[in-house]
DNA sequence: GTTCCAGTTTGATTTCGGTCAAGGATCGTA
DNA sequence: TACGATCCTTGACCGAAATCAAACTGGAAC
């Protein structure tokens, strides 16, 4: 993850805070405060390491924390009671998350990776927010956003079949694991390291793990990717994923 | 739907508009508007009817117009170029429709029933709601909720069974038709008439036809559910479809 | 009433992906 | 480098839902 903090600005050392050097300073709904708003949302939040596998925010629970993702991956989750899982969403950095204005969270927040992560008491947040229009604004894009990834992402969930599946997830891991810093748009990668186990990406895709890893080696058969390793992907023939993809 | 309004107050006729009849003028993200905002915003907008299978807003189009619904019911949906089609949300009275801040619409959006909607061109309404912290909140709050929503929807689409995929349909259709005027709730209906055909409950459920026509006479046939007419249903045995629901 | 027709139901058959079971690879730790 | 645990792959089989096909139903128009 390239840094891009803007250049480098003097400011009184009281006022200097965490936020003046964090990575995604210029990406998050942060972005475009200024002192002294910056410091007072500063003064509010904590930073907090996450280690993968390790839960931030349970399924239901009373809604007391929201945060911005600094660095690593978190999969949001909805389960059944007999186990049954569904990823219903995936935080990347500089991502918002949490449920700002409502009681309970609709889904458990769990770290794929080591994460670092910039957290809020939740009423604080709503508090702040409610007085900062800008930020609401902020977090309305970005909620409206991802409100039209998760509804794009339903028509491979209810209507497309296994092979589909995964080359549609394939090209989208590769566009979202494109060196997303500063620099103009690099498009989507070539190479990259998957976040998830197999599990992991049938629980994304409402598959079993067996049907993912059979797809998986018919991709490699067919010479359309290479695996070098268990979360390696290479796309060796991006149109032959394309057409897979439907 | 009950008429909702709140007790009737004198205004000067010029200010008169259509907003102050609104049978959603308390529900929609208007409510809270007060002259001489609501006047601006109404004079920006214009009613429309839409009837039933037409459509007001095309997948992959620019974004130009955004909506309140009145009355009906429409249906958010996108499709594959082949033609499968999955509904990804479903608009009521009161609801917000159209993709604001944004340049194109990621749903094609289709009137199930006739319907009446309340249009903005969307660069109108995003300049005036930027003018309107109050209004960008409401429209944040609704947004967040129908993420909650669209999320909690992945889970039957993609991790359940056809059964328990009916099940859970019927059971959120009983709560989302129940009279939601401005009365105490009435908790969920036992009777009520689907807005959608069979092929529509297939297209939000992942399903064909077949299997959402077999599983209704399934339920039919135990005695869980009576179908009165074609969209009528009637819950009869409402903790076994709970049960079904998984 | 009769006809027409879209929408729905029912039946027969197929197939895709799930389930069950076993074996293999990879990584961290000692 | 050996061990163990976890994750992944592969195979055999099964079953739920899709597909293909045909018959039925209930309004709308005449």
């Amino acid at each position: 993850m390239r840094d891009c903090r803007r250049p480098f600005r003097l400011v009184e050392p009281e006022r200097m805070s965490a936020c003046d050097t964090c990575i995604v300073r210029n990406r998050a709904i942060c972005a475009g405060l200024e002192h002294p708003e910056i410091t007072a949302l500063s003064a509010m939040g904590r930073r907090r390491s996450v280690s993968a596998g390790e839960p931030l925010i349970w399924e239901d629970d009373d809604s007391l924390l929201v945060a911005n993702v600094i660095e690593g991956v978190l999969k949001l989750t909805t389960s059944t009671a007999d186990g049954r899982e569904q990823i219903v969403g995936v935080a990347y950095p500089s991502d918002f998350i949490g449920r700002p204005f409502g009681q309970t969270s609709a889904a458990s927040v769990v770290a794929l990776t080591d994460a670092r992560v910039c957290v809020f008491a939740r009423n604080d947040f709503d508090r702040f927010a409610r007085e900062h229009p800008e930020l609401e604004h902020k977090l309305l894009e970005r909620t409206l956003a991802e409100l039209d990834r998760t509804r794009a992402w339903m028509m491979p969930l209810g209507r497309k079949s296994a092979p589909e599946k995964i080359a549609t997830f394939l090209l989208d891991m590769s566009e979202r694991l494109a060196d997303n810093g500063c620099m103009a748009h690099t498009g989507p990668a070539r190479n990259f390291t998957l976040p998830f186990s197999r599990q992991q990406v049938a629980d994304l895709l409402g598959l079993t793990i067996e049907t993912v890893s059979r797809q998986f080696t018919k991709l490699k058969a067919d010479g359309v990717v290479a695996l070098p390793g268990r979360r390696d992907v290479e796309i060796l023939d991006r149109s032959a994923l394309e057409m897979l993809a439907g």
